[in-house]
DNA sequence: GAACTGTTTCTTTTT
DNA sequence: GAAACAGTTC
């Protein structure tokens, strides 16, 4: 550690008198307004900061942290920063530096929840039955893993799948469950209440392989600190000062983490927005921050209220949706901006019409002197930016993916990290799993099935008893031939670490191996990227200085930082957008089945649909100017064609804040007459009701009423877009007779038939019995 | 052991 | 409509 690092304190005289706190006129203070100053000044003690969209938290953060240097409350390194995003970290560090100069760099325990266990638990990972070498796996070596122990078992892998345990084990190490501690009758929701044998087995295999999973990170952590209070009393005095963004995310586990911490000096900020609440499904608990008070006593709460990012309409619009839903603290958003545009509501043909609108809107307002950079397209889930994507390079609009179908999820970028990993440490059996036969070298299921029985019975590593079993004959034919060039390739790139730089070994491995001539000699169309996003693998290996630093640096980011090309506007997941703003904001894909998305209303109803809702927020609340929101009538959803409705939020939209039109522009009345103006649309709230209707009928009018379509959407749209069914009714069709409702799916229905079996249906055949 | 073929399932969302 | 899976053939 490179501690101690004093700030630079050409800074006002007042800021430096000991244990005071900044005075009025500090800089980092200036521009805050009252509220904001309260929560950058209460600096001790349990502080909860509840801090609608908009309202500065990310400055009043920053602030803080200037200020507990400044006051030479604490040094940099004496103060915890955990965000939940590295891109967040990220952020926060350079605006960190930008104001503290040196000393922001000095900020060594800023970072998310799980990069700062990692490093913690590499500090003392033999504690709990780690090396602190240990690898870190991602979620595919995970359900790989799981599904060898399952398969091992003798469970039937089809019914009980390794993706589901590896669910139900993540949601108990959010919960920081060790097995011991699952409530038994958990064990029930696997094969047969063998689940927590299963977890325990899967902890053991880690625990072997050197490893640990993502859920680890803090389990294990939390876990050290209750055995050894000694490491724990140690970090609690190291750490005078506790700053979490973005409480509201927080799970079990790590509130847990952060109470252990916070235990010493109990000087702990939390920041957050119960709005902004979409990580439910990660085991994140909205209750976290409504007990704070309770849990820390004493607690001083700030409420800042005043948006600074968007217009009025635009704020309007996001109020509108999250009124709807009913669990939340209660937030009044206001600015004092007046005017601004109109947020706009439009109805398209196609998915691909709604790719076309947006890149020729984004073109337009480059050329009224926008930059690309200041726009963005939010999406509900990554499959829907390859729309976007597509119609970008054809136009030659310059974009930039973020996150979406990751870099690191690749296959390529796996297998060459696997080539990585199995030279940083040789007893990585996962990866040397994953490509000892990638490309092929002869050494197949049979061959390696084999290896690993016997690396088991011995206890060694499959790199290990390779090299035993090339000693000896029972290795015949092409296997031997192709396990022996391999085991004698890793050995030869290994004894080359110390000659060439990281980035030169990768080059010769990812040449030698053939594994780059592999997809060279693929005919595929997706050959060529594939290679391409090697050599950015490659390229981005040299911001590192070392192998060991750049793999576990891919291991907590999971991507890697493509080179930003200039202008370029963004594709996004609205939960990557969370915290980001951008002067304007495209929201594509407002439709029923899409978003909501489909689980989240078949699923547990109400809670999992204010969960969209508030996603439907934070959307919306990322603009500063301008926010477009757009639907499909038709979206090809599993590569099947399939009319779909406005979404539900639309109609939730306040009608004075926003305009429902179409590239035809506006026009008086529906084009359907009575049809559109139905019992569905005359529900709820009346007149966005209308704007959904309107601007539905104006794409009609654009793209003439092609058969079927939408007469079928009018047929649900006298439904509200619902079957009107529920689960366990009975039923009758004309021709299979009476059954039962399995369970819903958009306008489908799986249906019991007493006679004619299971099947799924389109629900208007069926009546209620 | 690999290459080919037909079938099935699936997608939220992230560390 | 892809990717993962099972079954078949060489």
């Amino acid at each position: 550690m490179t501690d101690a690092q004093t700030p630079k304190l050409s800074i006002s005289q007042r800021a430096m008198h000991g244990m005071q706190s900044a005075g009025d006129d500090a800089p980092f203070l200036t521009g805050l307004n009252s509220e904001q100053r309260e929560a950058a000044m209460a600096l001790d003690g349990p502080v909860l900061v509840l801090a609608g969209a908009g309202t500065g938290k990310t400055r009043v953060l920053i602030a803080r942290l200037a200020n507990l240097v400044y006051s030479r409350r604490a040094r940099p390194f004496e103060i915890l920063a955990v965000t939940f995003t590295n891109k967040a970290a990220h952020e926060m560090r350079e605006r960190c530096e930008r104001i503290l100069g040196e000393a922001g760099s000095g900020l060594q325990w800023l970072g998310t929840f799980h990069s700062l266990s990692a490093k913690l638990l590499r500090r003392h990972a033999e504690l709990v039955g780690l090396k602190s070498t240990f690898t870190i796996i991602d979620t595919d070596d995970q359900i790989r893993l799981l599904k060898q122990i399952i398969e091992a078992e003798n469970i039937d892998a089809k019914r009980w799948t390794p993706r589901f345990l590896a669910s139900l084990i993540d949601g108990w190490k959010n919960r920081a469950l060790v097995p011991a501690k699952v409530p038994k009758g958990e064990a029930f929701q696997f094969a047969d209440g063998r689940g927590i044998t299963l977890y325990q087995i899967y902890q053991n295999r880690l625990r072997t392989l050197n490893c640990a999973d993502f859920g680890d990170l803090l389990l294990e952590t939390i876990n050290m600190f209750q055995q050894f209070p000694d490491v724990l009393a140690s970090y609690q005095q190291k750490f005078k000062y506790i700053l979490v963004d973005e409480y509201q995310d927080t799970n079990v586990a790590q509130y847990l983490w952060l109470r252990l911490l916070a235990a010493g000096h109990k000087n702990l900020c939390v920041v957050g927005d119960d709005d902004q609440s979409i990580y439910g499904w990660r085991g994140a608990e909205v209750e976290n921050i409504l007990r704070f008070s309770r849990d820390f006593e004493g607690t001083k709460t700030i409420r800042l209220e005043r948006n600074y990012r968007s217009t009025k309409h635009i704020l309007a619009a996001a109020s509108g949706i999250i009124a709807g839903n009913s669990a939340r603290l209660g937030k009044t958003l206001w600015t004092d901006e007046e005017g601004g545009d109109h947020v706009k509501v439009r109805g398209v043909w196609d998915g691909e019409a709604e790719a076309r609108l947006i890149s020729d809107d984004m073109e337009s307002l480059k050329s009224s002197g926008m930059n690309y950079q200041d726009m963005a397209v939010l999406v509900r889930a990554s499959w829907q930016m390859r729309a976007f994507e597509d119609r970008f390079i054809m136009v030659g609009l310059p974009y930039k993916v973020i996150g979406g179908p990751r870099f690191f999820e690749r296959a390529e970028i796996r297998d060459a990290h696997a080539y990585l990993r199995l030279i940083r440490h040789t007893d990585d059996d996962l990866a040397f799993e994953r490509i000892v036969n990638q490309p092929r070298r002869g050494v197949g299921d049979t061959s390696l099935k084999k290896l690993m029985a016997l690396a088991r019975e011995n206890g060694v590593s499959l790199f290990d008893i390779s090299d035993e079993m090339l000693k000896t004959n029972e290795l015949k034919g092409p296997a031997r031939a192709g396990l022996l060039r391999f085991i004698e390739s890793l050995k030869s790139w290994r004894s080359k670490r110390e000659q060439l730089t990281h980035v030169e070994l990768a080059e010769l491995i990812l040449d030698e191996s053939g594994y780059i001539d592999m997809w060279r000699a693929d005919k595929s169309p997706q050959a060529q990227t594939r290679i391409e996003n090697l050599q950015e693998l490659v390229r981005s290996m040299g911001q590192f200085d070392s192998l060991e630093s750049y793999l576990e640096h891919i291991e907590l980011v999971m991507d890697i930082d493509r080179e930003a090309e200039g202008d370029a506007v963004q594709i996004l997941t609205l939960h990557g957008a969370k915290g980001l703003e951008w002067p304007v904001v495209f929201l594509p894909g407002w439709e029923e089945e899409v978003f909501p998305s489909p689980r989240a209303i078949s699923e547990k109803g109400l809670e999992a649909l204010e969960e969209e809702r508030r996603l439907a927020y934070v959307g919306i609340t990322r603009a500063r100017e301008i926010c477009r929101i757009s639907f499909a009538a038709n979206r090809q959803i599993y590569g099947r064609w399939q009319s779909v409705l406005p979404s539900r939020f639309i109609d939730e939209l306040p009608e004075e804040s926003v305009e429902a039109i179409s590239e035809t522009g506006y026009t008086g009345r529906p084009a359907f007459g009575g049809a559109l103006t139905l019992e569905g649309f005359e529900q709820g709230s009346r007149g966005a009701g209308f704007m959904r209707a309107q601007a539905y009928s104006e794409a009609a009018k654009t793209y003439g009423t092609p058969s079927g379509v939408v007469l079928e959407t009018k047929a649900r749209v006298i439904n509200d877009g619902k079957t009107g069914f529920e689960r366990g009714q009975r039923v009758f069709h004309d021709k299979f007779g009476y059954g039962r409702v399995l369970l819903l799916d958009g306008d489908k229905i799986e249906v019991e038939f007493e006679k004619a079996g299971t099947k799924k249906l389109i629900a208007s055949f069926v009546k209620a019995a």
